[in-house]
Formats: structure tokens, sequence, C-alpha cells
RNA sequence: GCCGCCAUCGUCUAGGGGCCUAGGACAUCGCCCUUUCAAGGCGGAAACACGGGUUCGAAUCCCGUUGGCGGUACCA
């Protein structure tokens, strides 16, 4: 059923609008074009669907390209690197549509239409008011040369051009044998003459995929279902054209957990969100992969290699799928513990700064010590972003307390352990404070106490985190410091243990 | 309304007529590990939308229903 494309033919490509942030759905596309083409050793083209005048800014071009870099999808033709089959933006591409264009009207499968928008939405309205499916009346089309000739003058007069609808033959079958779903097919009657070049001369949509997919000799369209209802208008474009249309599949979309579109309500929608909230590429990248497509093996951690690797046409599944945060949050996860020290955190710097818990440039034993720190959280956060709430108390002077860990752990009983605690830190020089010594000195203590560990070491835990979980409390003292554990166990014994029979205790 | 697409645990999915007492992953619940939190290990609960066919046999094939989504533009 699914032709396995011979080496360096495949051509295919992503042609997003640039016409605002880089949805998530976009990206999804553009991500299982992209696995195709390098598994088959094809062409990744980018070009910009901008024919949408009033929407389209350069601006969320250059967005486009720094989402897709940061997911390390390469593109080896594109508006910005050129390529033999440019230029790559539609609004340059004009004199190509308009030949096409012509061709049509002079073959006669186009033809002028005069109407106006607001004669078209009358039609269009009374139709519905009687129950009626509207379709173009087709009223252009049986115009004598005179009455032609006449709305053309009486256009131009207006200062305005016709528009160009193309004649959909009546009684024809339209079908495709979809790459994902198997043949589809619909009768042209269901479809009217429609346009493909507007009064303005800049064509719609459907024609100008049609015309640059012919002419930059696109071979292969995987792209979201909801195109599904547009192929039919672009198979009677190639037709028209005489020209066979590439193969095309249709993914299934991703949806928000309401199962509405993937919006701000229901999910972030935006690939810069993703970004922003400290999430990997490289998870990112798996993640959406996994959304639609299952490797034969249905191994779930896969690098970019083993995707590209394990591709295939055959596995992409039909059915929409929820975005699922959750899994995205274990993914990412996974992906935070694999890497290296030094790499986490290098990508958790900008966070940090951004929080202003570290300054722009710090020194070289500061940056050290940074790295200590985080690597103590590495294993605990789901995302870069974490991070900040995770550390803060080790950067900052004045800590936080979480109420509930006060309450729960810091009892009358507790305050003798700290003192002693204290006094037994307290005879800990600098240049001893390690996690090692502090820990066979405390357990010394519990055992001597003949108590639970617990029951010491929680509540120093809380005293100089001001937090009930923190990673091992012997790496947080050490890296805390001396001075900062002892004046931050000193401050908690004054301002934050009740005192025995105190009414504080009672609540 | 009309046309089209889709339908397995909460979620992503495996499954292509007997291998299915439906498998895996995330989440969830319990236990273990443990100074807390993670991570990890072990175990549990959890699905074939419904109704008809076809067949010796249906999650798998066909028809219908229901539901969701998309289109029905001089948007993309």
């Amino acid at each position: 059923m699914v032709d396995t494309p011979g080496p360096s033919k495949v051509r295919v490509r992503m042609a997003p609008s640039p016409t605002g942030p880089v949805h998530v759905g976009n990206i999804h596309t553009a991500l299982f074009n992209w696995l195709f083409a390098r598994k088959f050793g094809g062409t990744f083209v980018l070009r910009f669907e901008d024919t949408d005048r009033e929407r389209s800014e350069r601006k969320w071009e250059d967005v486009i390209y720094e989402e897709m870099r940061w997911l390390g999808l390469d593109w080896d033709e594109g508006p910005d690197i050129g390529g033999p089959y440019g230029p790559y933006r539609q609004t340059e591409r004009l004199d190509i549509y308009q030949r096409y264009v012509d061709q049509l009207l002079a073959q006669g499968d186009a033809y002028y239409c005069y109407c106006s928008p607001e004669e078209l939405a009358a039609e269009r309205q009374a139709a519905e008011r009687a129950g009626q499916t509207y379709r173009y009346s087709g009223r252009c089309l049986h115009l004598s040369e005179a009455e032609r000739a006449a709305l053309a003058a009486q256009l131009e007069a207006e200062g305005r051009s016709p528009a160009v609808r193309l004649h959909v033959p009546a009684g024809i079958t339209l079908a495709w044998d979809d790459l994902v779903r198997g043949r589809i097919e619909t009768e042209s009657n269901t479809i009217g003459d429609f346009v493909i070049r507007r009064g303005n001369g800049i064509p719609v949509y459907n024609f100008a995929v049609v015309i640059d997919d012919i002419t930059m000799k696109i071979t292969h369209i995987l792209r979201g279902e909801g195109h599904i209802s547009n192929t039919p208008m672009q198979l009677l474009v190639y037709r028209a054209l005489g020209v066979p249309a590439p193969q095309i599949g249709h993914l299934g979309h991703i949806l928000g957990t309401d199962r509405q579109k993937l919006s701000k309500r229901n999910g972030d929608a935006y690939v810069g969100d993703y970004r922003a909230k400290g999430f990997l590429p490289e998870a990112l990248f798996n993640f959406l992969a996994l959304l639609g497509w299952t490797p034969e093996d249905e191994q779930e951690v896969q690098s970019r290699e083993q995707l590209i690797e394990k591709f295939s046409l055959e596995r992409l599944t039909r059915a929409p799928s929820i975005f699922d945060l959750t899994k995205l949050e274990w993914l990412n996860g996974v992906y935070i513990r694999e890497l290296s020290v030094e790499e986490f955190a290098r990508r958790c710097l900008p966070f940090l700064q951004k929080a202003g818990l570290v300054e722009d440039h710090p020194s070289a034993s500061r940056w050290t010590w940074i790295q200590q720190v985080l690597a103590i959280e590495q294993p605990r956060v789901k995302t870069l972003a974490d991070i900040v709430q995770a550390t803060e108390y080790f950067f900052k002077d004045e800590i936080e307390y979480d109420e509930k860990a006060v309450r729960k752990v810091l009892k009358p009983e507790s305050r003798l352990f700290l003192q002693d605690a204290l006094q037994l830190l307290e005879k800990v020089p600098s240049e001893k404070w390690q996690s090692g010594v502090l820990e066979g000195l405390l357990h010394e203590y519990v055992e001597r106490q003949g108590v639970k560990n617990i029951q010491v070491f929680q509540p120093i835990r809380v005293a100089v985190s001001g937090r009930a979980a923190t990673p091992p409390l012997f790496d947080t003292l050490a890296l805390l410091g001396r001075e900062k554990t002892l004046a931050r166990l000193r401050h908690t014994l004054s301002e934050r243990v009740p005192k025995e029979n105190s009414e504080e205790g009672l609540d």
C-alpha cells in the first residue's frame, strides 16, 4: 500500500504561516515530516505561507526559525538559506502562481468571477435560510462575452479586479490513498467552484500549496487531519494541471485535556511556552514523536537518532491524541537525570539568573558550588524551572518557613535536640564541615540519646531550610555551609520552636 | 443541514479473526527501600462506546446508532 520511497528521492516540507507563535500541533507535524526525510535521506523544505497579508509578519518568521532550531529540526532548503526551488515565501512567488492561473484560464478550467463578496454572502445566507446546501452558483461561468465585458469594465471603474475560480467538473470522484488512513473518496458534486486567486491578485491557500508542492517537487505530504477536507480541492487543481499529486497522509490532531484544540485554557499551545517552563527540547521531541506514532518495540524513551532509525509511515495512528502534560513531565525528568551535572547546571543557569538567585557572571569557585547545589536537586526536579523553587534556600539569606512543616515538626520536644545539635555543630571547624563528618557526629548523638533518626534530623531539616523535604540532610548542611547552618539553627530556635507548655504548641 | 475523518484502561498506545482470562508506558493505589523528598523495586485497580450482522470463532471484517472533531470562505 505505502510505497517505500527510494533513497534521496523524498522531498517533504513544513509550510507554516508566520502569523503567530509556533503551535505545538505545527511542530508535531513538522517533526514527522522531518523524521521521514531523515529516515530516507530525503530533503526537508521550509517555506512560509504568508498569503494572509493581514496576519503575516516577519517577526513570526524568526520565531519559527528559533523554535525549529531549539528542537533540532533542521531544514535543507528555506527562505533563509535558499535552495534550487526558491523563493520559499509565497508572497515572493506571485508571478509563478499567475502563470498557472493563466494556464487554467486558457484551458478553460478556470474563469473570472465578478461577484462581490457582499453578493456572495447574500446568496449564501439565502441558501442557509432555505435550508439548502450552499455552493457557488456558477453564475460567472455562464456569462456571455458581452456580459463579461460589461462586468469587467464595471469592476475596473470601481477599481476592483475579478477573482478567478476553478471550474469543478460535475459527477467525478476525487480519491486518494491516504498514507495513514487508506482510501478516502469524495464526490466533486459536494464542492462548488472555488476561488483560486483573489481579486487582489493573491492566490488562495488551496491553490498556492498545490503550485508550491508541484514546483518544489514535493513527493510526500504529512499534515494535520484538518486538511482532509481541503484535499479534494487540491486534487482538483492537480487534475486540471495534469500533474500527479504527491502522496498525502493526514495525522491526527493534538488536543487539550478537554478534547478541544490545544489552547492557553487547557494546556499551553505554543512551543515557546514549554521552553520557558524548562522542558528540554530532547524530551519534548521524544514526547511529540510518541503522539500519533509508536515504534515497533514500544520503547518510550528514545533518542532522536533512534526515532529516525525506527520511524515508519505504517505505524502512524489515525485518532487524535490528547497532550498529556504529566507524561511529558515524567519524560522530562528522565532526560534531566541523564544529563551530566555540568550540562544540567548550564541549562539551569538562565532560570536561576532570571529569578535573581545567581549573578550574571559567577566566579569559578562560586560556579563550582552552584553546580554542587544543583546536582543534589537534579534527580528531583521535573523541569528546569523547578530548580528555582527547589534550591532558593541555598541562595537566599532569609529563608521562608513552610508553616505546615513548622507546625508538624518543630515541637517543644524538638528544642533539646536542636540545642544539642547546635552545640555539636558549633564545634566543627569550617575545614571539617563535610557531609560525612556531620553525619557521623549527629548519628552518634542520635544513638546516645536512644531516639529515632527522624526525631532529630527532621527538626534540623526544617530549621535550616524551612521545609519538610530536602535532599539528604548532611549533603544539604554541607552545601549550606557552616555559617548559614548555624545562623539558621539559632534563628529557628529563638523564633520558631515553641517552649515547653506554651500555647504555641497546641495548634 | 450537507460532506468527510475518528472511536481499546483517566492519558499515550499494542493489537490486523483463534496467540486476548486484551499487553506496555504515564498517572493512580498499596508494599519495600529510607533521616524527609525524589529515584528505584514489587504488587493492585483500571479499557475493546452501543446495537445489529458475517463467521465454528470478532477488540479485530461489514452495516447502523451515538459521541467527538474538521470542512462547507476572495482564512491557512
